[in-house]
DNA sequence: TTAACTTTTCCCCATTGGGGAAATAAGAAA
DNA sequence: TTTCTTATTTCCCCAATGGGGAAAAGTTAA
């Protein structure tokens, strides 16, 4: 049924007592109202269209199709519905998938509730909410390297390299000579100690020099 | 002085009134105490081994050198410290470059005394604190466009062909032939309408397809 | 069976990427 | 100043690459 004026929140997790707890917490909270408890994600695509979530409380380790991959679906399908990751787990493979695949916010499972109402809250508000370790993944991620060896001119030549351009549009784009780029890839490989712009690149991302 | 068992918090904000308001504040706070105030980096730098302060509260717009390469400098000088930016810029190529010189964090001006207090502590704690409309624009440069032209298996090979790989070593990586790949990129440049390397990467990056 | 895709294979060739090395310029040291 | 060292530019060389075209082989659907 329809609850009017109430934020419709889904969830799907498959362990029998978080599930209940996370559904019957929503139930518990005025503004809320429980759209549908999944136990995986296929039940709850199946129902997506009845359901009508506008956020979703995905775990990631589940039976049949996991929650990244379930997020994709469910984002093709509802773009407008934000999944919120609920999980366990911690290692960036998982976190930056979950992004990646269209989650709007990723919390570790040991939250209160509390913060997990104020988590809905900020969704709500058009925020991204996210446990401190997870912001502190996310803000790492685009933190470069301090003590690159390379310089800036060859730190923006071999970032444009590592963005598919040739020596000649590089040599356009920064305004130098063709052979002027050549010699500072010579000096970025020899620096990088490589020798082809695919292991440059790869040490170059390893490294975050680009 | 050296006051034990108190955060040393420094000030870098060239705007008088908000700068003032900004340490006394900090000086208010029994945890905290005041490092330093400045009107701008270069003073600031100067000053850095002795004021050796633990976390940065940095404006952006600056008299000489900006926030962002003071960012830069001063984690180049001393990794440690936690440079917090404190702006009223939302933009995004603000918020990244901000991010990517090294700041942990990126809060709005309109923040009260009392968000100012829990983000320094969350930065103290590891965290990496964000108003809710710069979580929202990091969470969302890691969403993928749901809708791409591109099936799964060409997105696969345009994401290695953008990390700098050559056809051959696509190959080997897919365990296809080099025949196919190059079908397959074919098949990409006219989905994509593009015919070379970098307009795809161009167009895949810019609409996210990658 | 035939028509219509999809995938594989092969030919062709200008451009590219990378090595080597000489010529030139610029800085630093004596 | 001259000399020595380092940085930059230029050029040669050539295998490999990237991209177009198109035929051949495989698949699917009527």
């Amino acid at each position: 049924m329809i609850t009017p004026n109430k934020t419709r929140i889904l969830v799907i997790e498959d362990n029998q007592t978080v599930n209940e707890t996370l559904s019957e917490y929503i139930n518990n909270v005025p503004k809320l109202c429980l759209a549908g408890s999944y136990f995986n994600c296929e039940d709850a695509i199946k129902n997506l269209k009845n359901d009508l979530p506008r956020i979703i409380l995905m775990d990631i380790d589940l039976p049949g199709m996991d929650g990244i991959e379930g997020t994709k679906k469910i984002k093709k399908l509802s773009p407008k519905t934000d999944v919120i990751i609920i999980t366990v787990f911690e290692n960036s493979e998982n976190v930056f998938a979950a992004l990646c695949a269209g989650a709007t916010g990723y919390l570790t499972k040991n939250i209160d509730n509390q913060e997990l109402e104020s988590s809905i809250e900020e969704c709500l508000q058009g925020g991204a909410p996210m446990s401190m370790k997870i912001a502190k993944m996310v803000i790492n991620s685009f933190n470069k390297n301090q003590k690159s060896p390379l310089n800036e001119r060859e730190t923006e030549i071999l970032t444009l390299l590592a963005q598919g351009k040739s020596y000649q549009s590089i040599a356009e784009l920064i305004f130098v000579s063709k052979d002027n780029v050549k010699y500072h890839i010579k000096k970025i490989y020899s620096i990088l100690q490589v020798d082809s712009k695919e292991e440059a690149i790869e040490v170059a991302n390893k490294q975050k020099y680009i």
